[in-house]
DNA sequence: TCTGGGGTCCTAGGACCC
DNA sequence: TCTGGGGTCCTAGGACCC
């Protein structure tokens, strides 16, 4: 048995949480660079603010309904999630972080001593008592279903938030009222090549042959019918999976048609991409930078590239990873376009700097690299000063904008809540 | 004017090998 | 004129997730 918990509306409700004056009122939280609207409260769905929206777009709705907007503010949710991971990992047996906002939770043997329902409860009644934070809780016998156990836990209010899918019966009645498009796994494009074969709810999709499934599909969609069956195909991971790739992108606040702004960006995103890397204790040989033009420029001509380089050593030292992404910018860079955004990628991932090395080679590894990285990390931890690297820049004028940022309310102490008592 | 950022997995097809 | 069969590895692209 496994349960699925995640917050509603997390970005939404870490703002509320801190914003008791802004009770029903309704909430946006907006993308990087203030794009898109990626979080909504409950008043907001209400009043019709679309989730994924540009920000343009639903501007004066947002005035007319008097929205409380905000930039993203990723000290504050980090924390925020922080601290629910925490408290789920005190009274949860296994814990299966799986992003910011939710995390399966391993049952196995919880029944045996409570009801699985009445713990749904506990769980949600601590999270909201200790953090201000309103959990959904979904429970079934393989992901899969405690994933839909939790859409319908949100979906329906009388349901209290915990929905328990054990029983065979609950499950098929519940697939049979849920489009296929809401199953986890099944995004857009599938469920419209679904639909086309008049596959419509979960259940239909749950009793839809997977070998009919997985000629027409994949093997991935293959295992969701078996999920959905109460078949368990995926795991509860033991161990974070390692990664296998490091990108760091932004937009730019502005565009950009300057080299050196460009040049600066690049040189900021590998540096955060480097300690990225040596926070995840690996070294990395493959190098990549890209950039691109808005596609939705009326007039102008798209353009993108991406070009990458593969380092002799595998290298976590922010100059060598500096020095390739530059190469790979001049290599791509084109006068005369108005760039909207760039990044830096790495891959290829060796848990040791050191490789085995030509006969002839004459490459030697950097004298006190580690050392020097281990300062800055340490610097940037401590927080007590700042040091860079001269390419990323001291303007910065092609930084994203925040405009609406609220405080660091948990993480900064001269930003931290003030209480009057009257 | 203004459209996020960061990931994963799978598959098909090409290059290459014997 | 005839033009195999079986395999590996890599990459690009498509789909998905939050």
């Amino acid at each position: 048995m496994f349960a699925l918990a995640d917050v509603n509306s997390f970005y939404a409700s870490c703002e509320a949480a801190f914003r008791p004056d802004l009770k029903g009122r309704p909430i946006v939280v907006l993308s990087n660079n203030d794009g898109c609207v990626i979080a909504r409260n409950k008043e907001a769905k209400v009043a019709g603010i679309q989730m994924g929206a540009p920000f343009f777009k639903v501007r004066q709705a947002c005035e007319q309904h008097k929205v409380a907007i905000f930039s993203s503010n990723y000290a504050l949710y980090g924390d925020m999630s922080y601290r629910v991971m925490t408290l789920l990992e005190e009274i949860c047996p296994k814990v299966e972080i799986y992003s910011i906002d939710e995390a399966f939770i391993d049952l196995q043997g919880v029944s045996n001593c409570k009801n699985l329902e009445t713990f749904g409860h506990e769980i949600r009644d601590k999270i909201d008592k200790c953090t201000g934070l309103k959990m959904g809780v979904g429970i079934g016998p393989t992901k899969t279903l405690a994933k839909l156990a939790n859409h319908a836990a949100k979906k329906w209010s009388k349901t209290e938030g915990v929905v328990d899918l054990s029983l065979l019966a609950r499950q098929r009645k519940l697939m049979a009222l849920i489009e296929v498009g809401e199953v986890w796994g099944v995004g857009r494009r599938i469920s419209k090549r679904l639909n086309a074969m008049g596959i419509n709810t979960a259940l239909q999709l749950a009793d839809a042959s997977p070998a009919l499934i997985r000629k027409h599909f994949s093997v991935v969609l293959e295992r969701t019918v078996r999920e959905l069956r109460g078949e368990p195909c995926l795991e509860p991971e033991e161990l974070a999976p390692t990664k296998q790739q490091i990108i760091c992108s932004r937009s730019f606040g502005d565009r950009v048609s300057q080299y050196s702004l460009m040049r600066e960006a690049i040189c900021s995103h590998a540096v955060r991409a480097a300690e990225k890397l040596r926070k995840e204790n690996r070294y990395c040989r493959h190098i990549s930078a890209f950039a691109k033009t808005s596609p939705f420029a009326d007039g102008e001509d798209y353009y993108g590239n991406c070009c990458s380089i593969q380092l002799q050593i595998p290298t976590q030292d922010t100059r060598d990873i500096i020095a390739a992404a530059t190469k790979c910018l001049d290599d791509l860079w084109k006068e005369g376009h108005r760039f909207q955004k760039c990044g830096v990628m790495l891959g290829d991932f060796y848990s040791q700097g050191v490789a085995q090395l030509g006969l002839f080679d004459e490459i030697k590894p950097r004298a006190n690299s580690e050392q020097l990285m281990a300062a800055i990390d340490l610097i940037h931890k401590d927080g007590k000063g700042r040091v860079w690297f001269a390419g990323q820049g001291v303007e910065r004028s092609w930084e994203m904008k925040r405009e609406m940022l609220s405080p660091a309310y948990t993480t900064r102490v001269n930003e931290i809540m003030k209480v009057r008592m009257i």
